[in-house]
DNA sequence: CCCATATTGTTAATCTAGTAAACAGTTTAT
DNA sequence: ATAAACTGTTTACTAGATTAACAATATGGG
């Protein structure tokens, strides 16, 4: 019965495969650019400087001052339990206070703070520069068309 | 010098922010994307389904029968120590197998069963289905531009 | 051949991001 | 007044990933 072995090995049989599967699939391709950018932002912005979600964080407190800590947990999407490290970061670099509101004693209303806002500012302009220089390969048009895309897959949610 | 207050609060200027920084930028989008496109994997694959990196193993084991456990890696852009618990566990589910190569008896070559082979074709199929019911307000068209889009930023790295 | 260098799979330690559950204090609604 | 809900917080936990080290093995140069 030698015509029962089970283990032939056809070596390189790579040349089989036309497209593999995991490139059809949105998710596949999203979470590669999604680990890419983020990578290059990091770089980008060095040793001492935001991690992407703090740098979030910062930019919602600059331009909603007053926000609300629950209030920020919801627009980025996350647990309120999860901002509590974020805030007490930027809080303890100076960037932004916690401030008790008149109405309610319950909330803690967040207030970038002048250096808040100049670092804000000069950070900002680094993640600019990050994705400009990463992203160079794609033309205004194609950026506006992909952030539109992308816009079109969280309005699906909400 | 009445004037030196800081602390003045303006309440509600939310109406000053004509359009926030965030949306401006490709990164925070491509998050805000990803994690609900992997939620949704997560969810349509159910408990004891895979997680978006060990289906994306397997994928490749399948349509690269043989591939060693470092190419493995490569391929996935991840380290080959984050991939051995990767192939425990579709070893242990009985969906590959490491083999020894005759030439070089450091490599495992991972070889799917044809229980691995049936069972990524079933998963294959449930993935499919998630990404047609959670991206179905786009296009075929869109879709295709979005993976154009995203294949851009890869080729941009390397 | 010998020796330095590199590669493979693996383990262990560590880090980050994030969730879930519980909580005390406070507010809102019935 | 009492129940329900909300806020910020802590704690415990999980998932994903990286780094450094290691033994076994392979490769290339003298």
């Amino acid at each position: 019965m030698a015509s029962l072995r089970k283990t032939d090995r056809h070596a390189e049989d790579e040349t089989l495969v036309e497209t593999p599967d995991l490139e059809e699939f949105i998710g596949y391709n999203l979470k590669r650019a999604y680990v890419i950018v983020q990578a290059d932002f990091r770089r980008a912005l060095g040793e001492d400087g935001f991690a992407p979600r703090v740098f979030s964080a910062l930019s919602l407190v600059v331009q909603y001052p007053n926000v609300t800590q629950s209030g920020l947990a919801r627009m980025l999407g996350i647990e309120r339990s999860g901002l509590v490290a974020i805030v007490d970061e930027l809080e303890g670099r100076g960037l932004l206070k916690r401030t008790n509101v008149p109405g309610d004693r319950r909330v803690q209303a967040l207030v970038p703070t002048d250096k808040g806002k100049s670092v804000y500012g000069e950070a900002r302009a680094a993640v600019r520069a990050h994705e400009d220089r990463l992203l160079a390969n794609l033309s205004l048009d194609e950026k506006a068309t992909l952030m539109a895309l992308l816009g079109k897959i969280r309005a699906g949610e909400e």
